[in-house]
Parts: structure tokens; sequence; C-alpha cells
RNA sequence: GCCGAAGUGGUGGAACUGGCAGACACGCGGGACUUAAAAUCCCGUUCUAGAGAUAGAGUGGGGGUUCAAGUCCCCCCUUCGGCACCA
């Protein structure tokens, strides 16, 4: 009888000695193995602790790292803390105490529990966002940023945020509401600092074809960017000398236009105001007035009945030299576009909707399936897809996407309009007027304007206050510190004030995985010889809520690093995953209001780090979400004492045989060496617990066992050292190689494969490994049951798969 | 509406490049041990018929390719995730 398990006895000791030790230290600049940078997202440590979500991505991680360190490669798994944002910085007006001491205890409270999960991250470069020697560098980017043109001040509307007293990103409001609080997300004029991100947008859709990413998140970055050629097509307006640009992405159906539709807050309807018909004045004023007290996100949020008001003015399409009635309507936006659409109604519902409702002409040019040309009378009949065009002069009888290229041609020769590329993707609104974030380093002078701290100041750092209420006057908190604010101006020494807002917290994520490259270096973000080295990162694993901002952020981000040549690569990532959630036991999301949350730490004090984590693993697939299943871990727990006492005895009880498990050992090797460098976990813990089943009772070599304890490393590291200690081996398991896998001894000697008649099985037989296709078919035939079954009939085909399967046709 | 992912027992899920569907686990049923319970161990567990050997059906639905389809092709349905009056 050997020890039983309680993890408890040995877990905390192990992880001191891996710890104290540095055992998972990555070497810098190793030659003579191969580098894997195994990335994993950095957490926000909030106040309640590791989420069980964190548990399982990072212990998944944590297995396909050790591993591959076992494999022979030099590893970078590194560890750091988001922690700049809102949800301290709530937490702290909430608490009043300062941000600072706050983010302090939750980092401190993280790292403990990291520890005590056991994972093998390199503590040596561990960084918080939110240190100065940190920001220094996010802040040294956005003074590139800015001296490269790539930052600039805007005054216009943004998404205000009434709750949390900050603008956000576009990118922020979900439903016209703020994503971090879910309060309505108003708009408000300030005047903000942009980095202009389209001028990256087309290398950030191009470059996609270099990375393997999912397709599913290839697909998010290219949708989220939106690339489209527009055709800006010159239409004159009558009784004026104006030309106006009217937008489409559809030139093929320039013949079925039937009217022109202006947003309401479009310049050109004031400029035409004079020239409209007393009437049609009036209306147009009054419908403008009307659309202008919603904001563009009401306006979407309303039903979709439309709505608009006729100019009673009239332009000619030069392609077509149609005349067209001129509508202002909210359904078209100024962001799309020129703002100014060209409406077809037989081939776009919204433009059908509109010209039911103001009694347009409905124009049928692009031919349905089977040549249909029948009358469009009905919603459902807009025929939207591409087809033959037909009944439009120079475009007859093309397709749709060769009468796009013509139309484009025929604009460009004659001159009446332009062909543009447009995106989806709008410049990314970068400040927020909130304290916990980096400070932006400039200033603002009352003679000299904008302009930059240098460099040697850096790092700008945020000073400690007393007083951070956000204001209700779009100041950041630091307005109130005026022996902050005031200072002087770097370039002419008069008097100016520093920027008082703060960055996003996208800044500090958005280059984190190159400063884990070298971590304490003091005068560059981190040194090329180290990134060369290092980068790409390849694999980044991470959950679904970040592969369109952050990921197009630090994408953008390592590209313009890439233009300034502080990196050598234009991409960082070579792949990017993304894990399941792990639901509550509800199957609904984890959440304190539901009272379905599981906490880490009783399951590490009640199972120990090792059934908590091979349980994560065994739920389901990487990718899913798992639902959480108390009954399923002691399931597992009954599996790993099992498998405690099962090694300790066969060492016991070994013998220098072994012969009739080694197949099976090698098999298991493979099993396991497959699942988890697939990310594929659930099957390498079925693939022990199977071994277990089938081989327990068997008799061992010594040396078996010890590959037996050796491959159990990745997904029970403190089991594995306990076992390889108690069988009195010394050093650390997790030094060992892992074995090579004996392809010979892969299939035994003898297997049973299944016979099918007409692809059904009908029976087994035995046959030897290596057996030529005549003895298996000879075997068979001669098969009593097999004769009997056949009945006689005479073979049509004979199939053999070699080691797989018989079928034979009768 | 568009883009993406996925539909397999009572449940979570296996099935490598087309080759025995349901591994492994939970649950459930039966048994052993026990005064009893818990724990542990053993047997069974896709459905239908049958005492049984066995036979038939079966991977969301319908077609197709193939000696052979959960896996490949076409059409449809459902669920989840993302985007959306983007012209």
């Amino acid at each position: 009888m050997g020890k039983q398990y309680k993890p408890q006895d040995f877990e905390s000791k192990w992880q001191e000695q891996w710890f104290s030790n540095m055992d998972y230290k990555a070497q810098d600049l190793l030659k003579d193995k191969e580098k894997f940078y195994q990335l994993v997202e950095f957490p926000y440590p909030s106040g309640p602790g590791m989420h069980i979500g964190h548990t399982r991505n990072y212990s998944m991680a944590d297995s396909v790292v050790r591993m591959r360190r076992m494999m022979g490669q030099n590893v970078l798994f590194p560890i750091g803390w988001d922690a700049f944002g809102l949800p301290a910085e709530n937490y702290a007006l909430k608490v009043k105490r300062p941000p600072q001491e706050i983010t302090e205890e939750n980092i401190n409270n993280f790292r403990k529990q990291l520890k005590s999960l056991g994972l093998s991250f390199d503590w040596d470069r561990e960084f918080s966002t939110t240190d100065p020697l940190y920001y220094k560098w996010t802040q040294w980017i956005f003074l590139k940023l800015y001296e490269n043109d790539l930052a600039y001040m805007a005054d216009k509307p943004i998404n205000w945020c009434p709750k949390c007293k900050t603008g956000c990103a576009n990118e922020e409001v979900v439903d016209g509401k703020h994503e971090r609080c879910g309060s309505k997300v108003e708009q408000k004029k300030l005047k903000q600092w942009v980095l202009k991100i389209t001028k990256y947008a087309d290398r950030l859709i191009d470059d996609l074809d270099t990375v393997d990413y999912l397709d599913s998140v290839k697909a998010l970055q290219k949708n989220w960017i939106g690339r489209k050629i527009w055709y800006d097509i010159d239409y004159k307006i009558e009784g004026t000398d104006e030309v106006v640009g009217v937008s489409t992405t559809r030139p093929d159906t320039q013949f079925g236009a039937t009217f022109v539709v202006v947003a309401p807050e479009h310049e050109i309807l004031q400029k035409l105001m004079d020239k409209m018909p007393e009437e049609n004045r009036r209306e147009v004023l009054k419908y403008v007035e009307k659309s202008k007290e919603k904001s563009e996100i009401e306006r979407l949020d309303e039903t979709r009945e439309k709505s608009g008001a006729f100019t009673g003015l009239y332009c000619i399409n030069s392609i077509t030299n149609t005349r067209l009635p001129i509508y202002a309507a909210d359904f078209v936006l100024t962001t799309v576009g020129t703002g100014m659409v060209v409406g077809v109604p037989a081939h776009d519902t919204r433009d059908f909707e509109f010209a039911t409702k103001f009694k347009l002409p409905i124009i049928r040019v692009i031919e349905g399936k089977n040549g249909d040309r029948s009358d469009i009378t009905n919603v459902d009949e807009v025929y939207e897809d591409d087809g033959i065009v037909y009944n439009s002069g120079f475009m007859d009888g093309l397709t749709t996407e060769e009468a796009k290229k013509k139309a484009g041609e025929y604009i460009e020769e004659k001159g009446i309009g332009e062909v543009v590329t447009r995106y989806h993707l709008q410049d990314w609104l970068f400040s927020r007027q909130r304290y916990w974030g980096e400070p932006i380093p400039v200033v603002h002078c009352e003679k000299c304007g904008i302009v930059p701290l240098p460099e040697e100041d850096l790092p700008l750092e945020l000073p400690v206050v007393t007083e951070y209420e956000p204001t209700d006057d779009g100041q950041s908190p630091l307005a109130n510190i005026k022996d902050w604010v005031n200072t002087k101006c770097p370039k002419c020494g008069g008097p100016a004030q520093r920027e008082k807002n703060t960055m996003p917290n996208w800044a500090g994520s958005s280059w984190y995985f190159l400063r884990y490259c070298d971590p304490h270096n003091n005068n560059e973000l981190a040194s090329k010889e180290l990134t060369d080295y290092w980068m790409r990162v390849d694999h980044y694993e991470g959950g679904p809520e970040h592969i369109t901002l952050h990921l197009l952020y630090s994408r953008f981000w390592h590209k313009f690093l890439y233009d300034i040549g502080v990196v050598s690569d234009p991409e960082p990532y070579q792949k990017r995953t993304i894990h399941g959630n792990v639901l509550g036991e509800d199957g609904r999301k984890m959440s304190k209001s539901l009272g379905n949350v599981i906490n880490p730490d009783s399951l590490i004090e009640k199972y120990g780090a090792d059934v908590t984590r091979v349980y994560l693993m065994f739920m389901g697939p990487y990718e899913g979400d798992v639902v959480w299943n108390t009954r399923t871990i002691e399931g597992v727990n009954r599996f790993v004492k099992k498998w405690f006492a099962f090694i300790q005895d066969a060492w016991n009880s070994s013998s220098d045989d072994g012969k009739d498990v080694e197949v099976a050992i090698n098999k298991l090797v493979d099993r396991v060496q497959r699942g988890i460098l697939d990310w594929k976990f659930n099957t390498a813990v079925a693939a022990f617990m199977e071994f277990y089943n089938n081989y327990n009772n068997k008799a061992f070599s010594k040396k078996q066992i010890e590959t037996l304890i050796t491959i159990s490393t990745p997904i029970m590291p403190h089991l594995a050292e306990e076992l390889w200690s108690l069988t009195g081996h010394k050093g650390s398991i997790t030094k060992n190689q892992w074995p090579e896998i004996n392809k010979d001894m892969l299939v035994e000697d003898v297997i049973t494969i299944p016979v099918q008649i007409n692809g059904k099985v009908r029976g087994r037989i035995e046959i030897e490994n290596g057996m030529s296709e005549d003895v298996v078919k000879e075997r068979v035939l001669n098969d009593e049951r097999i004769k009997e079954l056949m009945n006689s009939d005479s073979i049509k085909k004979f199939i053999y798969i070699d080691g797989k399967i018989v079928n034979i046709v009768l």
C-alpha cells in the first residue's frame, strides 16, 4: 500500500520549489533550441480575484508549455497585469481609496492564486501596465504616433457615457449603450485625441493572409474594417451650378435609379435652401429640425418606417442623363459614402420602402434567376443579388461584376465622378476623461499650441490625488490638480497646461507582448535583438470578447512600430485561437447576482490544483463553452486518486518484463502528446483513464512507470512531482525529457478487424500485423461464419484496408 | 438580412487524412461489502423486437457520390456568436 492522495500535503511544497528555483525562466537568445512564445491574454486584476474561466484557460496553456519544454523547446510563457481602467477607478470611488492601492492589492491576490494553481509562468518577466516604467513606453509610442501624424485632435461629437462620465469609442457602444456599464450613451462635442488607424485599414486586411488565425477571427477583422469600393457619381443640380457626388456601391443599377436621398444634416441642404420652392423649404426645415433632436444611435434604433421630405429640386445623373427628385431622409447617414445616395427601389429594400411611401417609380434593370424581368411590386420581390444587367445602355448584357468594372472605367474616362475605397472603420477615439489611465504626454501652450513632451521627460507620471471624482463638464479629474496641470512649455518656456485626458485602457494592452521579450529594459521599449528572437508570438490564446478591438488595435500599433523600425515583423501574432467560457451550473454566464459563481480558491482547497486543472480540461473541448458540473469533478477526483495509488503499487511490484504493456504505453504517449499539442485536452485525459481501466493490474517495468509519471506531468504537475519523489527519484520531473514514441510499437502483433459484407459488419477476424492482402483474404474466406453468411454468392469485389477493415461486395 | 461556428444516447462529449458510431466521464439500473448509510469495488446501460443468439433502425431533415459517409457534394431546418437602414 502506497501513500494516500492528499494534494494539500504536497502541492505548495512543489510550487515553492519551482518558483524559488525559477524553473520556468525563459532563456533569452538561446540558439540550439527552438523558441516557442505562448501568449495568454493578461488578466485585469479585479477585486473578487481570479475567475474560474482564467483557471481553465491558463491551465490549458500551462499544459501545452510544460510539454513543449519537455520536448526541448525554449518556451516564453509570461504573465502580467492589464490594470488601468474604469472598474478599478469606479471601485476606488466607492470605497474612497486610491486606485493605486486597490490595484496593488488585487494584483497580489491574483498572483497568489495563479501560483497556487502551479502555473509555470516566467515570473521574472511580470509587470503591470500601471508601472511608470512600463507606461513610459506606452507614452513614448504615443509621441511617435504624434510625430508621424497618426495622432491628432479633433472637435467632434463623441459618445458620452453620463454614468462613467467619459467618452468612449464607437466600438465600446453596443445597442446605444456603454458596454461597460449599460447606460445609454449621449452625443457630446468635445475636443478629442484620435488615432489615424484608417491609414492602416488596407494592411490590416491584406496582411491577414500571412497569419493563421481562425477563419472566424479573420472574418470578424475584415467585417469590422468593412472595406468597400464606392462610386461617387456627379449629379448636376438643376437650376444651380452645384455638382454633387452621389454615392453607390452598385453602379450596375444606375439605370434603375429613380430618386436621390440626402442625409438631413448634410451641409448641401443649407446651401440649397433658398433654391427650394417655398412650400418644400418649410417642410424640409421642419424635417431637419426633427431629426436633429435624435442622435445617430437613436435614429438607427427606431422603427424602420421610412420618413423624409421632398426638396422640390431635381438633379441630373451624369451617367444616364435622367432627371431625379432630391429628398432629405434620415435613413441615410452622413458617415456613409458622401452622405448622398442614389435610390434604386427595384434592387434595394430600403429604397423600395421609400419609393412606395413617396409614390416614386420602380424600374427594374437586373434580371432575376432564369432571366426573370417581371415588375417588382412587393418588398419580398426586391432583387438585391447579382445578375445580368438590362435596359442599361452601355452596360446591357453584362454581369453585375462586369458592369461595375465598366461603370468605373466610364466614370473615370468621362471625368464624371470617382471610384473611392471607403471603410466602415473610423479613426480611433483615444482620450478618456478619467483619472486611472496613462497621462497623454503633451502640453497645450498658449503660444505654440500642442507641444509634445521631450522623450527624456518620460514617464509623465500620473499624480497621486485625493479627489478623482469625474466631473460632468467633460474634464478629467486631473483638471483639479493645478500644480500638475500648470506647467511650462518645453518649447518656449511660457505658461502651458498639461493634457488632462488619459489614454483608454486599450493602450497598455496594445504592445505588452513586446515588453515580455525584454521587460527590464530602461533604454527602449524592448531591444530589437530580443524581439527578433522571441517574436512573432507563436500562439495567442484568448477570449471571444477581444478578437475585434484589442486584436485590431494591437496589430495597428505593431505595424506602426514596424514602420518606424522598432520591430522587424509587420504582424505580432502567428496564430490566434478563442477559448470557450465556463458557464454556471444553470447554463448561464457566471455572475454574482445569479449566485452561480464557482470560486477557484475553494476548489483548490477541497480537491487540490491538479484535480481542478484536470477537471477543467476534461469538461469539454477548448473552444467550446462548458457548463459547470460538480458531480463530474468528483469523477475526476476519483480517477486521480486511483492513478496515484496505481503508480505506487505498480512501482512496488514492478518486474523486468512489461512486454504486455509496451504497445499500450506507446499508444498512450502518442494520444497524450497529440491531445495536448492540438489543445484537445479532454481526449488526453480520457486516454489516461482508458489506460488505467485496461491495464491497472498488469506488470510494468520500472522504466515504463517512469514514462507514465513523466507524461502525466503536463496535466498533473504536482502529482507527477510527488510520485517521482515517492519512487525514489531526485530532481524535478518537470525537467525530464518527453519520451520518444516508438513507431514500431504502436500496433499489437495480433489485431482483430471487422469483416463487412455489403458494407455491414458481419463478423470479426484475427490477423497478424503486416499480413498481405492475399493471406487475409484466404483467412476471411475460410472463416466458417463468413462462409455461411456469404451463402455461396459470388464475390464482386474484395476490399482490404491494411490493418483496418475488410469489406466483401456480393 | 449578411458573416462565422455548430447540431451525435438521459447528460458532457469521443471518432487521427472517408474505414467497427457512441471511447472517456456523469447519471441511471442491478449486485458485493456493511446492523445501516457514506465511501469503495464488480456487472449492465443508443433505440426497437427477442429469454437469448441475433435482427432492424440510428449522428437535425431530404437528396447525391462511394465497396464504405458523423466525416465529402447539393438543398432545407434549428441553435449559438458577431455585424446591421453601410445603399
